[in-house]
DNA sequence: TCTAATTTGTACGTATGTATG
DNA sequence: ACATACATACGTACAAATTAG
């Protein structure tokens, strides 16, 4: 039904959002400046003003006077969603980051995979399997599946330059996740593909991301428990923005 | 130094959260209206509307239109931090909540302790050690220190009645969290009173808490590997709020 | 049911300051 | 010096929700 209108700073900002998740304004674009939505739109400045202000803080803008309000990169996407991308996680640190690809192929989902998924059984999604490096040591086996018409290119990418993850972000911001962290005794494959000792727990995080509503990556990651931590922080100390960034 | 002054709406805001960190505003009180803030302050109404909006976007406040604007409880504080005492999640699930205590004393800290607490080696400091079961079952091994001027009473709580998460956070909401996520094997004294097989992996959880940028708790929280999985959504689901709640 | 008072929600208009190019 | 763009602040107005009488 839904007769009620929203508010105009509101239907701002989900014709952005849209726009933003639809593709048409990609990651570092300009947005139109709030004189410019004024005129566009008819509202006044400060609407506009508090539309793109709540875009800001919400992570979909970065915006700087005298400059404009850009959309934001996928680094500071992924920082909303609290999932870095494991290269980025190593050079931060100051590791060398490298990474050998195991699997990388178009398949026929099995009938757990396409119930997962929520596609049809008969069709193909692409597949990664892939170890990632963290100064020669393995810490994280990359077991992924994507949606075919998502990223129809992932088969051609070389993922020794940009991780899935990053690659992905690319094509279009996630703006929905979920992630399962658990701890399990790794098979025997898996063990040595991390180069475990024996009997050693993993970390396992299984994560799936949406955008607009669409699922479209489901994937596993497997983590040495004496490797690898996964850390997360609440509160004030989230506020912090990094930027730096050269507009046009 | 900071010659230059916060923004207006920004002091209001920070009056008005120290007031929630330090105590004196309570989860549930009043806090002043936009037109009280207008008199007491001299500000113009939008911006202290635009203070309150903000700390409501944020979690520190509900606002209801006709009523007027209320600390928030610390079960939406909770939500904020995504760290939800386990009795709720237990019984959310629909699930019998119980629990075994093992230890609740004040003792004196380790080196170690006392250096990750950050007080001085001679400060006796609370500990509590207990498991938390899910339908009889142990899903939860709870080791935990506290801060011993953050809680005083600390000592005489009866936490098969409240759990101490929930007990620090009626306190004061705890206004910054800190976690780190690892899969162990664990010891065998945990495996046992986890009642868990040998050689199978725990979860652990590592937090810290603080109020007022102080660290007022430091806790390990181990988990049955293959009984209990730490779940996290990002993005546009976590803006559902609750509420329905009696004020005065 | 009606009215009034309070409180939040939205929208507009205007003004001034700061940052950038 | 100038134009552009964001940041803040004040003032006003009306609407919607709630409570008190």
């Amino acid at each position: 039904m839904q007769e009620k209108q929203l508010p105009r700073y509101q239907q701002l900002k989900e014709l952005i959002i849209d726009k933003i998740s639809s593709g048409a304004l990609k990651p570092l674009e300009r947005v139109p400046s709030e004189n410019q939505l004024v005129k566009m739109t008819g509202v006044s400045r400060m609407t506009a003003n508090r539309a793109l202000r709540e875009l800001n803080n919400e992570g979909y803008l970065d915006r700087k006077a005298g400059i404009g309000s850009f959309v934001s990169d996928f680094k500071v996407n992924s920082h909303l969603f609290e999932i870095k991308s494991i290269a980025d996680e190593v050079t931060s640190r100051g590791s060398t980051y490298s990474s050998v690809i195991l699997e990388q192929s178009l398949i026929l989902p099995t009938n757990d995979l396409s119930r997962i998924m929520q596609i049809n059984g008969t069709s193909q999604i692409f597949h990664i399997k892939m170890v990632h490096f963290e100064d020669s040591i393995p810490i994280q086996l990359e077991d992924r599946y994507v949606k075919r018409g998502f990223a129809p290119d992932f088969i051609k990418q070389d993922f020794s330059e940009i991780t899935p993850s990053a690659y992905l972000s690319s094509i279009s911001p996630l703006n929905e996740a979920e992630q399962v962290v658990s701890a399990i005794t790794p098979s025997l494959s898996i063990s040595e593909l991390l180069q475990m000792k024996k009997d050693k727990p993993c970390l396992l995080i299984t994560r799936k991301t949406w955008v607009r509503k669409v699922l479209v990556t489901y994937g596993k990651f497997y983590h040495p428990g004496d490797r690898y931590e996964l850390l997360g922080n609440y509160g004030p100390i989230m506020r912090k923005k990094l930027s730096n960034k050269k507009h046009d």
